[in-house]
DNA sequence: TGAAAATGATTGCCTAGGCAACCATTGTCT
DNA sequence: AGACAATGGTTGCCTAGGCAATCATTTTCA
């Protein structure tokens, strides 16, 4: 195991993991965004739609974990997008707690129609690039997701001091 | 100017530029979040604050553009920062439209606080990663962030076909 | 087995952030 | 100069998404 490469003191932020990662999504979300301006669906539609269709989401819960969304508010756009028949609930016989979600023939036309103009920002943006750094940056960030899903969640350190029982967590 | 690398058929989100990093942020935020959950500074204040120390913003706007939020909330959270004495403001000489933001020894003091808990995590995130790599990733993202800033925002099409006359755009 | 914990889905409620309107100031073009 | 566009900041209003409570079901484990 290599020694840590990044350091408190001395930290800045253009050389930091988290900055960068940050700057390039919230460079990226205005330009889809923008792209689905002028649509009748918005850009998390259609990365829901996608997911669905990839095989990355089967349900409502996998789309909220996926999408870092509250349960709540996916229940209410899986709501929106069934209303328009872009996809079906389906109880599942297995697990009689969870809902599938089926995507219609329209919802799948609807997914790929909206695949060109994504497809064509991102070749623009990496057009500077050749196809080896491209495939080097995709296995990078491949390889980092997989850490990422593995690291536990952080532990608020607790108020006071801890007795040997152990308090419930309210 | 190497062709495409991406194209529209055969299109797997899982070797997806927007994938990816969207990914990357959607796993990464929960645990950034986690790490202020039990602060008494929310994890978007600390990336202002932060931002302000390494001059990559010094004014409400450049904070806006910053973390894609809306300048109006800027506003309210810039009043939230001076309200508790971790920043100023003061109204600009050469222009006076803006008023720049100044962190007081406080807000200093505060935004280092919580840095080693973020260089922590990040060293976790990346032990399986050689010095080399992480550097490559590092670079490949600053190039990216390069191009994303240089890349002309998308136009709506026009909804009826365009006459000569430039239609105001309302 | 059976009690407690975990998971999925849904709803009501509330807040952070988006949108639009506004004013002040500066830059641009003729 | 002066008209008009662009930019910075602020506010009111509204919506998408977060939080918490609830119920049904499944899993865990003593």
């Amino acid at each position: 195991m290599p020694k840590p490469y990044f350091r408190a003191d001395n930290f800045h932020c253009r050389q930091s993991m988290g900055y960068l990662t940050r700057r390039v999504q919230n460079l990226t979300t205005p330009h889809a965004e923008a792209i689905f301006a002028d649509q009748d669906l918005s850009f998390t539609q259609w990365i829901s739609l996608m997911g669905l269709r990839e095989g990355v989401a089967e349900t409502s819960a996998d789309l909220a974990r996926h999408l870092n969304h509250d349960a709540g508010a996916v229940t209410r756009m899986v709501d929106e997008l069934e209303k328009r028949g872009l996809l079906r609930r389906e109880r599942s016989k297995e697990d009689r707690r969870v809902v599938k979600l089926i995507l219609t023939p329209q919802g799948k036309a609807v997914a790929r129609m909206h695949v060109p103009p994504i497809v064509d920002f991102w070749n623009r943006v990496t057009n500077e690039f050749s196809a080896a750094e491209i495939k080097q940056l995709l296995d990078l960030m491949t390889r980092l997701i997989a850490r990422l899903e593995a690291e536990p969640m952080h532990e608020a350190a607790p108020k006071t001091k801890t007795k040997e029982k152990k308090r419930a967590v309210k």
